[in-house]
DNA sequence: AGAAGCAGCCAAAGCGCTTTGAGGAATGGG
DNA sequence: CCCATTCCTCAAAGCGCTTTGGCTGCTTCT
């Protein structure tokens, strides 16, 4: 069933039904409801290729899909995915996932965007001077960042979470209460938030004379297994530290393991805050002691991307081009006293 | 730039452009390589669009992602969309997501068929007698199954496990290491998988004239909470069970919690054995105590599916039509010899 | 030498929709 | 009674590609 068929069906034109099912006003009230009954008689669906190729929208929004092994089947994206399909299923949009190989992800991103198959780009997992952002400005398409790229000029859309803020009032809180020695298990090196966490943590330490030390700092994917190596390597130095930052709450899970292998107490031996991105898999409140964190939804940052790329496309509202969130945080039993010397 | 433009340039017809780049015969070589030259160097790329109402074909597969707070943002499905990613990059696919709302997946999925934006669909989370098998059937449109439905006539293309034996053979090693009372940590009762590795689980211990105790069966969505609160509940019955079945390892993730702050050791007072869908994010080898499992990979399952997808979208290749995996049955430190009554 | 075959190219139709520019039927004013 | 105005409707032109069905000129066969 098409236009043509359907029209015929009515005894209109195409073009009144098509006026009529896309809301142009010159169409007779009785007519638009003919129309409308008929097409739910009929069952009739426009085609969204020559919709597109009409009109030049796609109705959707294309995103690359990361799949290196390395940060495969993140949790942290799916999270985040599942907040755009909330919003966007609200507004009858999709996504077009395009894998691409981590070498190749300008590429990725030009093919997709010059495939003509969708109407706005997103991208995140930004890196430090992140090469995507040139070539996102020089198409003109709508895009959005989620994150930022430190080294590029600010000149883009985005949303971000304020990382820096969030870990400077993370260190902040363990230094009021007493502690001197810090370890970090941050995300990769190269990735944007991480860079900025890591300089929050040192500008609050830098406050107080203090610095990071490298020894008590390391900086891999985020998953349990990690948090665990990482931990248990850290817990062996002499200089043992007392505060722990956690980037992720995942990082966290193997982090805690490795604590209660030593047979430290959290919250008393030893302090964590880790991040939050509020994973319905993982809740820091459903630890064994429950996590001091900094939180922000990822999900939220979903809806609200979804949501600001489908305004634009739809030209019906306009936003303000860069957002950067707070993170809240969140005092719970792992953050203690530091312990006398 | 279009074909238009670019056969004006070469001083050729859009015809001779079009054949040239897709490889049919009746072009002459030389003709053929000035072409890709011009395309080269002018990046010129096809509208998608364009080719998609010309030929039918779309070059994409569409899939429902589920949106539920429920099962939002799983583990397990973001393990399997990158094996299907990994395998769709490697033929220029994508995947077009549509978000639905649980209670409509079937009108989803019939929208997603509708808009002519994919080829071939997908659907996963098969429930008993699932409606979607008779949409699908009905539609003319290849499309496969991951996991099967219980209770519908199997004449439709699906890959599904085992899941009947991956359970039957892990309680056949309980029962040999001399347990007699079970529990099992299952995924959501209306899901086709949960319900065969119940059956599984019970046709082995039938066969020892054993029932499964319905108090000591709990049926949740796979998350590490649900994992601890089944087992809290469990372990605090008057008649222990020592051995528990868990239909994922991040059911498992929360029960070894449980069991661990019941003061009991994994492997000694209690056996575990969980499913293991070699999830990057948790890996039963691990835990604290390595945890036996019944193993077999999401992603490799999603690679495949892409391959059959693509595959006969192409009409490149057949495949049979329904494919049944075995899990494999690994054996680590989680399960031991029954301790005496 | 004429018929037949073939390689290589092209013009034009068509995919299903939106949108432009115009026309026909009422209505109201002069 | 005629013209202007408003309301509704329509035919036709595109959107950028693929594909059908020729057409041309050259080689090969009889």
């Amino acid at each position: 069933m098409n236009l043509k068929q359907l029209s015929e069906l009515l005894g209109l034109s195409q073009t009144t039904v098509s006026r009529a099912l896309n809301g142009y006003p010159e169409v007779n009230r009785e007519t638009r409801e003919r129309v409308l009954k008929a097409v739910r008689e009929t069952g009739y669906r426009p085609n969204k290729a020559a919709q597109r190729l009409a009109t030049g929208k796609a109705g959707s929004i294309g995103l690359v899909m990361p799949t290196s092994p390395g940060n495969s089947s993140d949790v942290h994206f799916s999270e985040f995915l599942t907040g755009l399909g909330e919003e966007a299923l609200r507004h009858d949009f999709h996504f077009v996932l395009t894998p691409a190989d981590p070498n190749d992800e300008v590429g990725a991103l030009r093919r997709l965007a010059a495939s003509g198959n969708v109407d706005a780009l997103f991208v995140n997992y930004m890196r430090g001077h992140d090469p995507r952002l040139e070539m996102l400005k020089s198409l003109s398409m709508p895009f959005l960042v989620h994150g930022r790229s430190i080294g590029s000029e600010p000149d883009y859309p985005f949303l971000d979470l304020d990382n820096e803020a969030a870990f400077y009032d993370a260190t902040k809180l363990l230094l009021q209460l007493g502690h001197r020695h810090f370890a970090l298990l941050n995300g990769p090196i190269y990735l944007d938030f991480a860079i900025r966490r890591r300089n929050g943590m040192e500008a609050a330490l830098a406050e107080r004379g203090l610095a990071l030390d490298e020894t008590c700092t390391s900086h891999t994917p985020m998953t349990d297994e990690q948090g665990l190596f990482a931990m248990e390597r850290i817990l062996q130095l002499e200089k043992r530290p007392t505060a722990v930052l956690c980037s992720s709450t995942v990082l966290a899970l193997g982090a805690v393991r490795a604590i209660n292998q030593a047979g430290l107490k959290l919250g008393e031996d030893i302090s964590l805050i880790a991040h939050d991105d509020v994973l319905t898999l993982l809740k820091p409140e459903s630890f064994t002691v429950p996590l001091t964190t900094t939180r922000s939804s990822l999900r939220a940052a979903g809806v609200r991307i979804a949501e600001r790329l489908i305004g634009e496309i739809k030209h019906t509202e306009t936003f303000p081009a860069q957002e950067l969130w707070k993170a809240e945080l969140i005092v719970r039993a792992s953050t203690g006293v530091a312990p006398a010397e």
